[in-house]
DNA sequence: AGCACGCCGACT
DNA sequence: GTCGGCGTGCTC
């Protein structure tokens, strides 16, 4: 970090840098000519002092000089953000109506972006080289004529400093790499000296041969070649639909689209986007297994903040080869990216659903561009957008039809028509039909597993009395107090209010109040009343509150310590169960009456994912959904495992009823403590419309009130606005933002949010 | 967004 | 007589 001294600074010049805050894009500072765009700076900023990213360099300033203050420090030991990463940010600073600070700031790891964080994590990040590059000092001279005394002495030395914290001069692993190569006596020397300046040691040049053997890439079939050579041969911007079933061997395509990219010079970088933290650790172990030799990268927002630091800078400083990060990576600075892989790309959980609300699925194609490489998005059911893109050929489809293991057959999918079983006066035991309950008596005759998939935790979404029909509502949100029976709470599943489980109904003293519904809590007890032998486990966000548990409870179900495996979307993603040959769907039905135009197409992708799980290895699987509703076009289309089917009838819908992916939308929600309130503002802020001159090519529907009114005391109300050309959208949006937000509707005690492109309506 | 300043109620 | 409520205004 560098001080300025009392002396005038050698060149006196104007920086702009960007800060987090909603006030404005850029702020003037005076700085001498150190300083470039893509440095990080500590600046004064009101009272405090605030990082901030350095974007430009200027002769002169707008604002009177005698406001302007010089830069406090630069943070000398970092390589700029390259230009490539501010156009990114800039780019969805401008997308999603957002300054610039605010996008490019809450991208940085934590200890970046405070002042307090840089002299410590400068500290951990040179403890760490020392660490890592003793570890691999003998390996890396075994090839190297040295003898064994200075081996152990230079390891020794890195060793201790380590510990001591020296800082030396720093040397890159890029400088240190060459003269290593061109002299490798002086290694010894060099390293010892604590120049070799390395985060995560690169272990192609510093590891020679791996001790073990690299696991084997399985034999790829012919599709899977196919796609591979397709990927590989892109020689520029090229975005692909990665289409294949689960089990059909996406994640091997993934892997060797990689290896090729990786292959072609020592410092090409790779990034691939996972939607789930839960995720990571599965993938993680087997992308390290395929690439031994590549430092591993790995980003997400459950590491701690040193430890995000420290693989941020590895991926910053084009150590690490690979980058697997779930969305918050796709701003990771990569100084070499050359292919960027998004899995699962229809996943919702690509979309932020708070603060800058950008979907990281569509800044890859962004920034894929920008860079002029290729993106894969994979998925066995692709989002709407997606799939109409590649129709259209703007992205070039793969197709993965066969399974990867050509035994695994897809499973066999039937619904259990809920009406059918009621005439046959077959009652339902605790909302689980015969025929399933039949089905799982069959696999715990085999030794095989079951999964029952409900997406609704707890153990019944509401407490209802038989007398006078009080319901469990929620005293500060339009929703129920959801029952929680092995915590013995009432909660809220919106505003997180508890609540003790009455004993009787608060209005009218009857002791018979009992739980309407069921939840996976009530599933799980329901099974084991009916199977008292069988081993079942549930897996929700109650079941892996704590740090680790979901880990572990999934490795009990793989072990195959589980017989019945109950949970929520949690179970949904990613997981090979190898012995599981019965997936039983409970209760679908709830999707059907949704508002939301994109419900079914959740609902199909959701029920396509939990499917995937049945039959893996070489078992059959079977897939029973129950439901009122046998007819709807998502559960017809999944029986027969028909995606293509159910996109070209979800998209004629679409055009008809002229919804996304035919329009453009944003979303603007307002909230305030009274409904009425939060409409006014957004029929004030549509009159605010009426002046521009982009405004017949908009559509602003009516404010209403949202299908979840009221959260935590708050009431929302939300305005539609769509049109048909993005970038008119686009332009119409910023000029309109501007005029409503200075000239100000009646906003006070009004809390507003625009989102670009909203996912739910 | 922070973090100030600023002007009105219940406390030692 | 003060601590503190959050309304309004600024940050190069």
């Amino acid at each position: 970090m560098t001080l300025p001294d009392d002396t005038e600074p050698r060149s006196a010049g104007i920086v702009r840098v960007a800060l987090d805050t909603p006030a404005d894009d850029c702020f003037d500072y005076l700085a001498d000519d150190e300083v470039v765009p893509g440095d990080l700076v500590v600046v004064p900023f009101g009272r405090r002092s605030v990082v901030g990213v350095a974007v430009a360099r200027a002769a002169e300033s707008a604002v009177p000089a005698d406001r302007i203050k010089p830069v406090s420090a630069r943070l000398d030991w970092l390589a700029p953000l390259a230009q490539e990463w501010r156009d990114l940010a800039t780019f969805a600073a401008r997308y999603y109506q957002r300054c610039l600070g605010e996008v490019m700031l809450p991208s940085l790891p934590p200890s970046l972006r405070e002042p307090e964080g840089w002299p410590r994590l400068g500290q951990r990040a040179r403890t760490e080289a020392y660490r890592v590059v003793a570890a691999h000092i003998p390996a890396l001279l075994e090839s190297i004529p040295v003898r064994a005394r200075s081996v152990r002495a230079l390891a020794q030395a890195l060793a201790d400093r380590a510990d001591d914290g020296a800082v030396p001069e720093p040397m890159s692993l890029a400088e240190a790499r060459e003269l290593c190569t061109a002299a490798p006596a002086r290694l010894v020397e060099w390293a010892a000296a604590g120049w070799i300046e390395a985060i995560s040691a690169d272990r192609t040049l510093l590891g020679t041969a791996p001790s073990q053997a690299p696991s084997v890439a399985p034999a790829l079939h012919e599709e899977q070649l196919a796609a591979v050579e397709a990927i590989g041969a892109a020689a520029s911007f090229a975005p692909f639909l990665l289409h294949g079933v689960t089990g059909s061997g996406k994640t091997e395509v993934y892997l060797h689209a990689m290896a090729q990219v990786l292959a072609r010079d020592p410092h090409t970088q790779v990034l691939m986007l996972v939607p789930e933290i839960n995720l990571t650790p599965q993938l993680q172990s087997r992308i390290a297994a395929r690439f031994p030799n590549l430092p591993l990268a790995v980003l997400h927002s459950g590491l701690a903040d040193q430890e995000r630091s420290l693989q941020w800078l590895a991926a910053h400083r084009g150590e690490a080869r690979i980058v697997l990060g779930t969305r918050m990576a796709i701003m990771a600075s990569m100084p070499n990216l050359a292919l960027i892989v998004v899995d699962e790309e229809h996943d919702t959980s690509y979309k932020q659903q708070e603060g800058l609300r950008y979907s990281a699925r569509d800044l890859a194609v962004w920034r894929a561009k920008r860079l002029e490489i290729p993106v894969v998005l994979g998925s066995a059911t692709p989002s709407m957008e997606t799939w109409w893109r590649a129709e259209q050929g703007a992205y070039r489809k793969l197709v993965l039809r066969q399974r990867a293991q050509a035994e695994a057959a897809l499973p066999a999918v039937r619904l259990i028509d809920l009406n059918h079983e009621r005439q046959r006066q077959r009652a339902l035991f605790e909302g689980l039909s015969v025929p399933l309950l039949e089905a799982i008596d069959a696999r715990l005759a085999r030794g095989e597993q079951s999964l029952l998939f409900l997406n609704r935790r707890g153990y019944a979404p509401v407490l209802a009395c038989d007398s006078c029909g009080w319901l469990s509502g929620c005293p500060r949100c339009s929703a129920y107090l959801v029952l929680h029976r092995p915590e013995r709470r009432l909660r809220c599943h919106h505003c997180g209010l508890e609540a003790p489980v009455p004993h009787h109904c608060p209005d009218c003293g009857n002791m018979d109040i009992a739980p309407l519904g069921r939840g996976t809590q009530r599933i799980e007890e329901a099974l084991a009343a009916r199977f008292p032998q069988a081993r079942i486990a549930r897996i929700d966000a109650d079941s892996t509150r704590r740090k680790g548990s979901a880990q572990a409870m999934f490795d009990e179900v793989h072990a195959g310590e589980v017989d019945i495996l109950v949970g929520t979307q949690m179970i949904a993603k990613g997981h090979d169960f190898q012995r599981v040959t019965l997936v039983g769907i409970v209760h679908p039905d709830a999707a059907m009456f949704s508002h939301d135009f994109r419900a079914a197409e959740h609902l199909f992708a959701s029920l396509m994912q939990v499917s995937g799980r049945a039959g893996r290895a070489g078992l059959p699987g079977e897939v029973l959904i129950q439901t009122r509703y046998p007819d709807a076009a998502a559960l017809q289309a999944l029986v027969r495992h028909d995606y293509d089917g159910f996109a070209a009838g979800q998209l004629r819908e679409r055009r008809q009823a002229g919804l996304p992916p035919f329009c453009y939308q944003v979303l603007l929600t307002a909230e305030h403590g009274q409904l009425e309130r939060a409409l006014q503002f957004l029929l004030a802020v549509r009159r605010l419309a009426d002046g521009n001159a982009l405004a017949p090519e908009v559509q602003l529907h009516d404010p209403v009130p949202m299908s979840m009114v009221r959260i935590a005391n708050r009431e929302r109300a939300q305005m539609l606005l769509e049109a048909s050309s993005r970038p008119v959208l686009q332009r119409f949006v910023s000029e309109w933002v501007q005029t409503f937000s200075d000239a100000g509707a009646d906003a006070r005690g009004v809390r507003w949010q625009l989102e670009i492109d909203p996912l739910r309506i």
